[in-house]
Parts: C-alpha cells; structure tokens; sequence
DNA sequence: AATGCGTCCAACCGCCCCCTA
DNA sequence: ATAGGGGGCGGTTGGACGCAT
C-alpha cells in the first residue's frame, strides 16, 4: 500500500500549460495568496495537481523571478555554493534573488557543469579530474558534518590541522538569505537571537543547530537578551570568511 | 527539404520531512 | 507517541528547438 496519491490522475491535465491556466493561477493566487496546493486546482477551476500548479507559479509565475541568462558573478557563486552545499539546489537558490532551483539545477547541468569539465575540474567533487580517487576525501562533495569540522577550526583556532579539499580555493562569504528569512534588522530591536548557520540555510530543526542550544542555555540561566558577539552563523566573528575555509 | 543529433528547459515523479490531529 | 497528509526537494524525462550533414 503507497500513499494516496496527491491529486485525482485521471481527471488532471498534463504537460505544457496554456495561457488560460497561467492566467487563472496567477489571478486566483493574486487573490487568495498561496495557500493550500492540494485544494487550490480545484478552487480557482484548474484540471491541475496541486503540485503541478505549485510548481508552475515557483518556477514560473511568481513575479519576483529573473529571467535571462546568468550572469558570470552568478555562474561563479553557484559553482562555490555547490562545492559548500552540493546538490542542494533549494539551498543554493536561497542565496540568488530571482532564481529558482529549478533553474539552476538545469543550468548547472547544461553550462555549468560543461565549464567546469572544460576547467579540468569534476562538477561533482570540484576536484581537478586527474586527481587520484586514492587521495579524495570518503565525502564527493562538502557535508554539513565537513562543514560542522570547518566551523569548529574555527572555533578551536587551531591551524595545524589537515585542510579538506586542498584543491579549492573559496573566495566566499556567506550572507543572510536575501528572502524567505527574516531576521536582521528587526532581531536586533527585539533581542531575539541571530540564526546559527544551518538554520541561516534554511536547515530546520538541524542536529548541528546551535540556535536551541544557546537558547536554552541563555534561558536556563535566566538569560534572554541577545548573545551580541555572534553572528547569523552562530561564531563571534562579524562574518564568516570562507578563506578561513580555505581548501587550497 | 529531410534527417539526425545535441542542447535546453519545463514539467513530472517519487521520496522525504515536517506538521498536526 | 504515532500515523497520515501536505509541501518541498532532487532526479529524471520528454518535447521543442537549433544546427550540421
């Protein structure tokens, strides 16, 4: 027994929309906001999945999106987001306004990937394409447990040990989600404690958050005002400098 | 003009996670 | 505590299109 299928197949349209469907979605969404995609097909007269209409007004639709080609300061932020992320292309459309992971997923399998084959570097490790598989890492991209060792060199500061992915050279900074989180400013003014960096990527409820842990050390004693000193990604420093993550 | 091939990208599929009752 | 439902995500597909032969 699966579960039950999200939407009647039989009585669904399929394929390419038509200029009426989008005209229907986008003046029902207009409307009504978006709600629930299960019931929305049938709410504003659509033969649709509800995720089929999801996926068309994200892809598609929502009249914040960017169309046109990327440009060479986004192809390269994609390329260091995915040596960081990997394939998590929710994650990595979070830090680009106006692109959806649709997008780049698709365009990192048709130009990206061809660029960096052309480099002489493998899209999927960022590893030069001659470098032995005896001397990779267990790990074809960077984990958040990679990222979780990093965060803690960080902290313990302690330089001597072994770099990961000595190949890559990140010139990267990560910043506060551009939307979907909301925080700064108004964080501030209220006290409320920055993101830790998995949250600040949109990981909920991670193992590796840090947020619930200070909170309930700050509350265990009493202490609720703002841990001032660290930032969204949870260490005491302004930002984090990913050349400190240098996988040179 | 017809055909074959490669590329691009919108859309689908199925799994997973999270929320709620 | 847990089962079920809904939404989100990543992988994959297939049709449209352009170019070469």
């Amino acid at each position: 027994m699966g579960r039950s299928p999200c939407c009647e197949k039989s009585h669904t349209n399929k394929g390419a929309w038509t200029k009426e469907e989008d005209d229907r979605l986008i003046a029902y969404i207009r409307a009504h906001g978006e709600g629930c995609w299960r019931s929305l097909p049938k709410a504003a007269g659509l033969l649709r999945c509800g995720k089929s209409c999801r996926l068309r007004w994200i892809n598609y639709l929502r009249p914040d999106l960017k169309r046109g080609n990327f440009t060479e300061e986004e192809d390269e932020l994609v390329i260091k987001l995915h040596s960081l992320l990997g394939n998590k292309w929710s994650l990595i459309a979070g830090r680009l306004p106006g692109r959806t992971d649709n997008e780049i997923k698709n365009y990192w399998n048709t130009h990206i990937r061809r660029k960096l084959l052309n480099r002489g570097i493998d899209p999927a490790t960022h590893r030069p394409l001659n470098d032995s598989p005896v001397h990779q890492d267990v790990s074809s991209t960077i984990s958040f447990n990679g990222v979780k060792q990093e965060k803690n060199e960080i902290i313990d500061n302690n330089p001597s040990k072994e770099e990961r992915c000595p190949d890559l050279n990140l010139d990267l900074r990560i910043s506060p989600p551009y939307h979907r989180t909301q925080q700064p400013a108004d964080s501030f003014k209220t006290g409320a404690k920055p993101l830790c960096f998995f949250c600040s990527l949109g990981v909920k409820n991670s193992k590796e958050c840090t947020c619930t842990i200070d909170t309930a050390a700050a509350s265990s004693s009493g202490n609720n005002t703002n841990n001032s000193g660290y930032d969204f990604l949870g260490l005491k420093t302004g930002f984090l400098d990913f050349r400190s993550l240098e996988m040179k």
